[in-house]
DNA sequence: ATATACTTGTTACTTTTCGTAACCTCGTTT
DNA sequence: AAACGAGGTTACGAAAAGTAACAAGTATAT
């Protein structure tokens, strides 16, 4: 995005969070490494875009893949300190949707 | 997005914020009600997307529209309590890009 | 009455991103 | 050698976003 002068460093953070899918990788990362398989059953993202939406964060120096060389390979993503550091993100997102989101919302998520 | 059994209300709270431009029209309405054209001109954001947005976020209960019959009309966006109590999520945004982004990343992004 | 100005949008069209499904690679097991 | 399992990649149609020109409503100016 061109700046908006809104706070640059606040923009980046806005548009990784704001990135589709992001949060949810990270919201289960935070919860401990994942494999790929892992990550890629637990959420509604195809293997296509979990690869790329990896790669970027991997970039973004806010997650780690590590392989192991077991049979078959094994291979981790795990936050770095600073995706860790996005705990408080995720957890005030939480929190106002705990609060917030009524369950008429839910039920029109669901048809 | 087919539900992932993370938490129903964190997914909704998520889905809304990662919504391209809501966080930025969020940031914006924090600082007090604003016009359609005060928030055209300090986003880069195009005014069929702005009122896009804008009719999704009043239907989700977080923003107000009001109409002013001054000459000529005046219409102002707030923020209502549910959008309010987004706060400490911008918060905790702002304060994670203050501690975690970079000025390689700043330069990288104004490319 | 007609023309002009201002704000708030909308329409039509192009470009980018996403979603789906089939396929590939590499090491192991049968 | 053929099949298998993990971790992806490729190709392609669908959906969302970006851009620019235009329209509606109201008020003032000519």
């Amino acid at each position: 995005m061109k700046s908006a002068d809104l706070c640059p460093r606040f923009e980046t953070g806005m548009e990784l969070l704001s990135k589709r899918w992001n949060g949810f990788i990270i919201f289960r990362l935070l919860e401990g490494s994942q494999r790929f398989s892992e990550l890629e059953s637990s959420l509604p993202i195809s293997g296509r875009l979990l690869s790329e939406r990896l790669k970027e964060l991997e970039a973004a120096g806010i997650t780690t893949r590590t392989v192991y060389p077991d049979t078959p390979v094994r291979i981790e993503y795990e936050l770095t300190e600073k995706g860790r550091a996005l705990r408080p993100v995720i957890t005030s997102i939480k929190e106002w949707a705990e609060k917030w989101v009524n369950s008429e919302e839910l039920d029109s998520m669901n048809q």
